[in-house]
DNA sequence: AATTAATTAAACAATTTTGTTAAACATTTT
DNA sequence: AAAATGTTTAACAAAATTGTTTAATTAATT
């Protein structure tokens, strides 16, 4: 009997974050991630007993990995277009390395909305009145017209970044994309998407 | 045995399609559909001989329903500005009906990326194609000045329409929203989209 | 080369989910 | 009230999915 391969038990943990935040952790199948992983189903059984037990691990995992993230943000008092633009980094960033994590979002949201209550800690900051006063100096100042709401900017930021993601095998089949391809296209985004924000709050 | 009740059957189409969009395919539990038709196992399996079957209903509901919608679109040669509200106008209204549209499709194509082949006629009119058009027009009228494709704005359409909705359970748990709350967030969403595109578009 | 560690294949048990059946009950129609 | 229709409960069978075990196989270490 086997006692530890880290090797193999990362490949069986990638491979889960994939496939559970794809389908969500009922749609998920155990067979799948073990032939994802090219490991044989009694070794995911090993490192991970249970189902259960490895979608923990990803849950961590993947919401770790946007709060160690998150923290760089917001640590000084920027205004509030670098405000707009560090958020916009971050998520890209974030999304860059882990793809699926908006499905996995939404999955997570219909199949246990009870969790929500676990991820308090992700508006620790509260974004939303953050940016409410940020809009209200901006509008003093006399940068930007918009009488947007701090929630419904922040909406709008979310949107537009995570819907290319959203929509991916959409966008690689019309377009006959590569992954290449694909990364030139989500990287111009980001300017874009820069650009329009700042230009949607002006009026 | 019965013959059919049209009524119970639409009652178990009903729950099926929430369902479905929920938790897609293979995430979805005809116990749950059941459960929420508020009828017997036997009896749905009596209307829909398989779940397989049911689902295949749901599916031609779901984007028929659409398709339905989409045609009342582009009938006529409309400006740049009035086409993007319309297709907002459009979205809100399908949406309106079926919010876990988006959270369906999410799911259909993380599972069924093949079934994309099916969605063809969804792009019969090639949107992208003629926004990228409608914006040339408005370049040479010097009504906008951005440089953004069609298939960017499009995105950037459906971004901001489909997040509500995807994050649905986050809104209402954060700020305590009951359903005509939600309701009158998302009315007002419109139009503050409308602008905040229009804008977005400018420079 | 011998030993140990890691993995697999194959078979199997347990559990969950799907699909079916039969008998009883309720509702509506005649 | 009798007959037909719609529904439920309970039990069960079949299939799919999860979890486990054993023996054989491969790879790495000493």
């Amino acid at each position: 009997m086997p006692k530890l391969n880290q090797v193999t038990k990362q490949k069986i943990l990638t491979a889960a974050e994939t496939v559970f935040h794809e389908n969500g952790f009922q749609g998920a199948r155990t067979t799948l991630i073990a032939k994802r992983a090219g490991v044989s189903r009694p070794m995911l059984h090993y490192y991970y007993r249970t189902k259960e037990e490895l979608f923990q691990e990803v849950l961590q995992n993947s919401f770790g990995f946007f709060v160690a993230h998150a923290q760089n943000l917001f640590s000084g008092g920027s205004d509030l277009r670098t405000s707009i633009n560090s958020l916009i980094d971050l998520l890209s960033t974030v999304l860059e390395e882990k793809p699926s994590l908006p499905s996995f979002m939404v999955n997570l949201l219909n199949e246990n909305p009870e969790l929500l209550t676990a991820l308090d800690f992700i508006e620790q900051e509260n974004l939303p009145a953050l940016f409410d006063k940020l809009l209200d100096q901006a509008r003093e100042d006399n940068e930007i017209q918009s009488v947007i709401t701090g929630e419904n900017l922040l909406l709008n930021i979310y949107g537009l970044i995570v819907i290319p993601y959203l929509t991916a095998p959409m966008i690689k089949f019309k377009e006959n994309r590569d992954e290449t391809e694909m990364k030139t296209f989500l990287n111009n985004r980001i300017e874009q998407i820069k650009e329009f924000v700042w230009n949607g709050i002006q009026h």
